[in-house]
DNA sequence: CATAATTGCTACCCTGCAGTATAAACAAAG
DNA sequence: CTTTGTTTATACTGCAGGGTAGCAATTATG
């Protein structure tokens, strides 16, 4: 009865229980899915009252569950955190780097780029906020790993800034510091957007694509 | 032995305690800078590691003091947190003010906003920084005694943005959303500076005018 | 239908910490 | 040198919540 509340029980996914390894596949699957549905509910409340005030008693319950049935899946409340943590600043590198493979001059670029992933962070508002708010709740190894994810997606976004002042696309004194500037502005949208908030989503990514191409535009006008 | 810690005790300020109304002022003073003392180590710790992962025992410790010595200054912890946050956006806010009350063009006033509040925002990294982080961990009435005051930042930035439009002097489309991100860029500050790191605070301060100044730059070149 | 394996729950333990009742130390006043 | 008020510490309480031992229910297998 209680299991219920994880929807999708076997039946979607049972066709063809036939051979041992079609059976340990699907077991895997299953297994990947209540993780993942834990994992969405604990970002929920890390999002709305931040991870120590969060009690995984509270998650249990929103999934009619038990605390135990969470301790059976995750280690312990850390390892739900830093899954969390890694789940935003991953979403965010890999939408940076699909944008890059787009081929395009640097400002049409960074026009994706900025595009795709202020696009990400909207839609993985919770898992960004939780990353960029709880960094001091992770455990000292934990938050290394995660500071390596934000210093290659940091490295990834010079580069292109540094292309573009190459081509004189971009007027930019010192490419890797403005590459922290473009990822606080984005980083500041999970922060402050607030869906049926004052403005759409749309709003607000045109808007910073807008912003960031003003900062990276030379002294004499438009480009790209 | 234990009040040591509080570092200049009462010699300093006593210098005439005839009269009662003297001394009852001193008394204030005292009183104020405790609190002031208390305030203070608090915000190292929850900058550090946390409003809730902060114990008030290690506050005391910290002061060679005791809990209940805490108590007697402050109503409960979330007192604390509240009065951190208020100071955080507090001086922001008044550094706006006095920025906007030097006479000038809408450029020249925005790059000293933006020099003052980036400096104070700096200096006082602690607090701004928790008061960015710790909002979920406000009771709901102090959480919108702290948005208001926010609030009232983003408002008088977008009136400079509103007036620099007017005369010509920016290009913004819609100033009360460019506010937002201007705001977002300073905040952006606390969370990420780290003094003694790869940048000093005063390429920091260049940098925030520099973006910001392109950020509402007209397109056909540089102004102010 | 019996046996084994898996999966989840009931019922705990135990620590850590916010908050307090009360006593001690000290200072001020007479 | 007592008395009175103030300031700070000692020594607690209460409980919330992370984490676990062990049992029950369910499912798979022969």
């Amino acid at each position: 009865m209680h299991t219920l509340a994880l929807a999708t029980d076997s039946a979607d996914l049972m066709d063809k229980p036939k051979k041992k390894r079609a059976a340990a596949q699907l077991k895997d699957e299953i297994t990947a899915y209540k993780r993942r549905r834990i994992l969405e509910e604990a970002s929920h409340f890390f999002f709305a009252n931040g991870y120590e005030a969060t009690t995984l008693d509270s998650v249990a319950e929103q999934l009619n569950v038990t605390k135990p049935f969470i301790y059976s899946y995750y280690k312990n409340k850390g390892e739900l955190l830093y899954e969390i943590c890694q789940t935003g600043i991953q979403l965010s590198l890999t939408a940076l780097e699909e944008a890059l493979s787009v081929e395009g001059t640097a400002s049409e670029q960074l026009k994706i780029v900025v595009e795709r992933v202020a696009r990400i962070i909207i839609a993985n508002q919770r898992y960004v906020t939780v990353y960029l708010r709880e960094e001091k709740s992770l455990l000292p190894e934990d938050a290394r790993r995660i500071r390596e994810l934000r210093h290659a997606f940091d490295t990834k976004l010079a580069a292109l800034l540094e292309k573009g002042k190459a081509s004189g696309e971009f007027d930019v004194a010192h490419p890797s510091r403005t590459a922290i500037w473009v990822s606080g502005l984005l980083s500041w949208i999970a922060l402050w957007y607030h869906e049926g908030g004052r403005w759409s989503a749309t709003e607000v990514v045109m808007d910073a694509i807008a912003m960031v191409q003003k900062m990276v535009q030379p002294a004499g006008g438009k480009h790209g």
